[in-house]
DNA sequence: AAAACCGATTTGTCATGATAAATACAAGCG
DNA sequence: CGCTTGTATTTATCATGACAAATCGGTTTT
């Protein structure tokens, strides 16, 4: 009676239960090397090993889904499974971190100015030529100049994914992620103060110039061109936002 | 009776019930603009505002527990409450993003080669004399060279700790999560495949005058000495961990 | 042979109640 | 008077069990 669950001595049992029987579920899923898509134990099952309800052991899966980190399926072979963590799920939740802390469009610039460059040089000579091809497809949705406020917006979302998606070619996770992470805010998160009635033409044509001068740089594998021209499509980039006082909204962003 | 929870026609219902109410109380918190610390409904009440079980309900805070964004508390004046992401918080859900993808040394490097001199340049003529003293104390942890490589892994441990602190002194938060999230990796993710028996003398003594040599440039406000310095110090510490053949492990983060 | 149906299986939801933890406040003690 | 110590109360936490929803495989029907 004195005792109600000893378990270890110098344990911290502050934790509660489901976030204990989540860490053993993490610690397991280490030890045994699982990938993606293996089974995990079934509710029933989990109940049993760790004696503990359905409710605690329910609430446990639902801290590893928010993690991404397990899926759940009904049915028939249905089941527990782990789960790869998406690139969205990772943004959404990095993004979390961000929500109250002020990040601006110069802080979010000053790294893309820096990154975005390397990531070019980097990527020189070492692209697919599908790769390429899906870039100039990409460049497709804003070949002509916008005919307002609205389709400008809607190029600039556009123009944001040809970075993205040149940042998933690189072989270099981390700094995939972070210049993905970037493009995702200011796609989700960015809103103009002032909008021009009419899009600045002049600045279309140069940004997309920049584009096609890249990939003709990247095509050609000289890589302290393709660096050059990021730094200026960069640097072109940030003095845009500045003139329409874009900021950075106080969102969550979506799944 | 025969309508249960009708709710909208033409929605998804196809997420759960708990992912529903947690997003239900994600849009609430934004809506109201609620801080870190304000109240949220207590747990019968939300079971009332719903319509739904408990289990459902808990289920669903547990979802933003797993997030950092809700803390609960029991006892009189506890409940539920708006929580901040924490650092730790976002880099272990952000690790777990990286556990199933390949992430090298040398893809770490890269980016601190790039991020580390240009946050250092900034930082130059800003700092406090108090931040720059902490900074001196952190040093203090490996003033004597290491006598064993035991004692070398925890000096490299806390000369991660100089780079963190460093990064929280900006005011670029992104830069600064990312940059401490690189020594995150490298203090918790990190082994170390050749260990030398005698840890190497000349590179502590050039690391450290490195740090103090910093710490004046900072001091003084040269941005440009900052900078060259913390650039030469990342291309040592590369190249140092390449010689130990140091690799980025398996595992999850803890908090 | 295609479509509709059925039944087994597994998670998802609901309802209720007992238990444990944390705090505020008052009473007791030095 | 200040400090500790109970103790009541509020709140989350844990447990149990029944039922609903989804899904898959095989079977029957058309």
């Amino acid at each position: 009676m004195a005792d109600p669950l000893p378990q270890d001595p110098a344990n911290r049992t502050r934790r509660s239960r489901p976030f204990h029987v989540a860490d053993a579920i993490k610690d397991w899923v280490v030890e045994r090397g699982l990938q993606p898509g293996d089974r995990l134990p079934g509710e029933a099952e989990l109940i049993e090993r760790f004696g503990m309800s359905k409710g605690t052991i329910r609430e446990a899966m639902r801290l590893l889904q928010a993690q991404g980190l397990v899926e759940t399926k009904t049915g028939p072979g249905g089941g527990s499974f782990v789960g790869e963590v998406t690139r969205e799920r990772a943004t959404a939740l990095l993004g979390n971190y961000f929500y109250f802390r002020d990040v601006t469009i110069d802080d979010i610039y000053q790294l893309r100015i820096a990154l975005e460059p390397m990531l070019a040089a980097r990527l020189a000579g070492h692209l697919s030529e599908a790769q390429l091809a899906e870039l100039e497809a990409i460049m497709e949705d804003y070949a002509r100049p916008a005919a307002d406020a609205e389709e400008e917006r809607r190029q600039h979302v556009a123009s944001l994914r040809f970075h993205a998606r040149l940042s998933d070619f690189g072989d270099n996770a981390l700094l995939g992620f972070f210049i993905g992470f970037m493009a995702q805010i200011l796609t989700d998160l960015t809103v103009y103060k002032r909008l021009y009635t009419s899009p600045n033409h002049d600045l279309w044509e140069k940004g997309r110039r920049h584009q096609t001068d890249l990939i003709a740089a990247l095509r050609h594998g000289d890589g302290a061109r393709a660096r050059e021209i990021m730094q200026s499509h960069m640097e072109m980039a940030r003095d845009l936002m500045e003139a329409q006082q874009a900021e950075v909204l106080k969102r969550f962003i979506a799944e």
